[in-house]
RNA sequence: GGAGGGAUAGCGAAGUGGUCAAACGCGGCAGACUGUAAAUCUGUUCCUUCGGGUUCCAUGGUUCAAAUCCAUGUCCCUCCA
C-alpha cells in the first residue's frame, strides 16, 4: 500500500489541491509544513491527529516543519461564530514556549516561529509586496470570511489569511517547503498560500486537509465535559486520557484507531472484526487507549492509567489498604478533609459539585458514593468513622467521576 | 452622515406592565436499563441559612409593581448616502 492509500483509508485525506499530490506524496522526498497557533501552552488530543500524519509522512520519507504561529497567534485565526479575544503578549511567549518544547519532544520535528520573518515587515512594504496579490473579493468569497459577513469581522482578522499565505510563500523560498497539512478548516488560508506562491514567483505548491475528527454528534473529538484533553501529561492525566479513549463511541472507535494510531491496516480490521462480534469486550477500545497514552507518555504511564481504571471500575477498591489505594488513585482529583463536616458541604467544597443546590440534587438523586457505597442521606456527616483507615474518603460522583479525600 | 430593527439563562428562541426565576427546543448533569458504549425512558439545569435573595446589555427614571414603559450610553444587524 502506498502512503498515499494508506492516508486514503485512513480517512485522513479531505482536499487535495492538484491530483499530482498523490505521485509526489508516493515518491517522497518533499518538505512540508503544518502549522499551530500559540492559543494555549500545550496541544490538546485534538491536534495529535494532524501531528500524526507528519510522522507518517516523515515514515515515507517526506521532511516535517512544524510552524509554531507566534506572529498569526497574535492576530487570531476568524473562527466561524465571533471575533477572538487578543491574547497578552506575555500569553503568547509563554504558549510559544510550551508548544515549542512540546513539539520537540514529542515528534523531534524542526520547529519554526513565523514570528522571526512577520516582525520586521513594515505596513508599506506589506501593502506593496503582498496586498497586491490578495484581491478583496477572492478573500470575501472564503467560506469562513463569508460566514463572518453577519456578524461582523475586523480587519485584523480579514488579513490573517494573507500572513498565513507569507508563511507558506516564505517557507517555500527558504526551505523548499512545496506542502502545507493541516485540518479542514484552514481550507482557504492554505490555498490562500498555493496562490499566493504562484502569482507572486510562478512556484508551485500543494497542500491538503484532513477532516476534522469528530465524535458521532460532529462535536470535535477530544473534549471532556468542555475542557480539552492536554497532551501535557501534567495538564490532563494518563488515566483521563484513557478514560476518555475507552468510552469511545462504538461506532466511531475504529475510525479513532486509523487516525489516532500506527497500528496496520490488518490489525485494525481485526479490532474491527471483534468489535462487532463482541463489542461488550471492547478490545477495539483498548487498544486506542493503548496506543495512544504509550505513544505520548510511555508504557509506563499507560500500564499505571490501566491498572487505575481496572482497580477502579472491576474490583472492590474498599478491600485494598490506604497505602495502596493512593498509589493506584494517583491521578484523580483529590481534596483535603481537616473536621466532621456535612457531606453537602464537603462536596461543595471539594468543588465535587458547583452548589449547595446541586449537592442535594446528587445526593438525593442517588448520583453520591463514599468508598463505593451509596449514599442518600441529605443530612449525612462526614466522620473518620466513614473513611479508610482514618486516613482517605473514596467519593463518586455518577457512575465515572472518582475523588480522593486525604485527611490531615 | 441618515433611516429602521435588535441585545433575554451555555446556545437558539418565546415573553412586550403584575399570574415571570422567565414557555419551548438543543446542550449539560444525574437516575433506570447496559458493556465505564449507544438508543430509550425519567428527573434536573441562578444562589440560598428554604424565610428569602440576586437576574433579562449598562446607567438613570416613571410606577404600588418593570425583562416589558421613558431617557442616555454601548454593541450588533439591514437599508440609504
Amino acid at each position: 500500500m502506498t502512503i498515499f492509500e494508506d492516508l486514503k483509508w485512513r480517512g485522513l485525506i479531505k482536499d487535495i489541491t492538484s491530483p499530482d499530490l498523490e505521485e509526489k506524496l508516493n515518491k517522497g522526498g518533499m518538505t512540508f509544513y503544518i502549522g499551530t497557533d500559540p492559543t494555549a501552552d500545550s496541544m490538546h488530543l485534538g491536534h495529535l491527529s494532524s501531528f500524526l500524519i507528519s510522522k507518517r509522512l516523515k515514515d515515507a520519507g517526506h521532511n516535517p516543519i512544524l510552524l509554531i504561529g507566534g506572529a498569526t497567534g497574535r492576530i487570531g485565526d476568524p473562527r466561524p461564530t465571533s471575533e477572538r479575544e487578543m491574547k497578552s503578549i506575555e500569553e503568547i511567549e509563554h504558549n510559544i514556549d510550551g508548544l515549542t518544547k512540546q513539539a520537540k519532544k514529542l515528534f523531534g520535528f524542526e520547529v519554526v516561529n513565523n514570528y522571526d520573518w512577520s516582525k520586521d515587515i513594515n505596513f508599506i512594504d506589506f501593502l506593496r509586496d503582498y496586498g497586491k496579490y490578495f484581491n478583496v473579493n477572492y478573500m470575501l468569497d472564503k467560506d469562513i470570511i463569508r460566514r463572518r459577513l453577519e456578524t461582523g469581522i475586523t480587519f485584523t482578522e480579514f488579513s490573517y489569511m494573507i500572513m498565513q499565505a507569507m508563511d507558506f510563500l516564505h517557507l517555500f523560498e527558504t526551505k523548499n517547503c512545496t506542502l502545507q497539512v493541516a485540518g479542514s478548516d484552514q481550507w482557504g488560508n492554505i490555498t490562500a498560500g498555493v496562490d499566493l506562491i504562484k502569482r507572486k514567483i510562478g512556484g508551485e505548491a500543494y497542500a491538503f486537509t484532513m477532516p476534522l475528527v469528530t465524535d458521532k454528534y460532529g462535536n470535535k473529538f477530544g473534549k471532556s465535559e468542555g475542557n480539552a484533553l492536554w497532551l501535557d501529561k501534567e495538564k490532563t492525566s494518563s488515566y483521563e486520557i484513557y478514560q476518555y479513549l475507552i468510552n469511545s463511541d462504538d461506532e466511531k472507535v475504529i475510525d479513532y484507531l486509523k487516525v489516532f494510531t500506527f497500528l496496520s491496516r490488518e490489525e485494525i480490521e481485526e479490532l474491527e472484526r471483534k468489535n462487532k462480534e463482541h463489542p461488550e469486550f471492547r478490545e477495539a477500545h483498548k487498544a486506542l487507549a493503548r496506543e495512544v497514552i504509550v505513544f505520548l507518555h510511555g508504557e509506563e504511564e499507560y500500564e499505571r492509567a490501566k491498572q487505575m481504571s481496572e482497580s477502579l471500575f472491576s474490583e472492590d477498591i474498599t478491600k485494598l489498604k490506604a497505602t495502596d489505594i493512593i498509589a493506584c488513585l494517583k491521578d484523580i482529583p483529590t481534596f483535603k478533609i481537616l473536621n466532621d463536616i456535612s457531606l453537602v458541604d464537603l462536596l461543595v467544597d471539594a468543588s465535587i459539585c458547583s452548589s449547595k443546590r446541586e449537592a442535594r440534587e446528587m445526593i438525593s438523586n442517588g448520583a453520591i458514593s463514599i468508598n463505593n457505597k451509596k449514599e442518600n442521606d441529605l443530612e449525612k456527616i462526614i466522620t473518620k468513622e466513614d473513611s479508610i483507615e482514618n486516613k482517605i474518603l473514596i467519593v463518586k460522583k455518577g457512575k465515572k467521576k472518582y475523588y480522593l479525600g486525604f485527611y490531615k
